[in-house]
DNA sequence: CAGAATCCTTTCTGATACTG
DNA sequence: CAGTATCAGAAAGGATTCTG
């Protein structure tokens, strides 16, 4: 493959799903939901209502399926207590808190450019509005 | 709010859409081609074709799209050159390159524990399948 | 070449009702 | 309480065809 810019001749850089790391996190991260339970939970433990409350807008539904999903990645433990009412303790793992760093790098830079980015988008909608007339 | 298992009241974690930096990030990133394009680019700048080329599997329609998005947002500049045939060349902005190294860390993060990943879901699958007995 | 437009399929998600 | 099951709507994504 030839860079018809540069000139150097590159490798595929993108390779499909299987072996690309990348890829890989946007499967566990690239969600709805995920990325905001790994928080709730890398401060505290949870329990499903808890979580239930604590993520405005997520079904029941979506909880249990994504906390399904956590657990099976390793990311969380669920551990049930056979009492009446039934209680589910939700936590992260040692790989789970791991993942807090990325996330919270992450986070860091969305909180320190939030307004660049609604800047930007005031530009661009704007100038597309003139263009418009 | 009352917090069950430690008796703190905590605030609301996570709030709606509108004011949780977080959901921002995710808007951004927690998409399928968004993340795989700003890398790239990282690297150098590129075509239209080329990205097409570059991202396997990607279609035309789904490479313009989050093109566009990513131009409103501030994180790509678009500069089509007016020649015959038509070229466009595609390159972070500051801010796009900005991104690139929370995005590393993920990137990085994946690398290091995809086996671990790996490893829970062959652990879980095989428990679950001996359940299932 | 770099898209735009259209159509169609798949996936995701929420609402609702029910259960151990 | 902590789910499961079912259904319907929305959204995402892909394939194809067409154009400046």
């Amino acid at each position: 493959m030839s860079d018809t810019h540069t000139g150097v001749t590159v490798p595929v850089p993108v390779p499909a799903d299987a072996d690309c790391p990348i890829r890989e996190v946007l499967d566990i991260v690239g969600d709805k939901w995920s990325v905001l339970i790994v928080v709730l939970l890398g401060q505290s433990t949870y329990r499903f209502t808890e979580l239930n409350r604590a993520i405005e807008g997520i079904s029941q539904r979506m909880l249990t399926r994504t906390l399904r999903i956590l657990v099976r990645d390793g990311l969380v433990t669920r551990t049930p207590h056979a009492t009446v009412p039934p209680r589910v303790d939700y936590a992260l793992t040692d790989l789970g808190r791991t993942l807090l760093e990325p996330l919270t790098a992450l986070n860091t830079w969305a909180g320190a450019h939030r307004d660049d980015i609604a800047a930007a988008r005031r530009r661009h909608d704007t100038a597309e509005e003139a263009a418009a007339q």
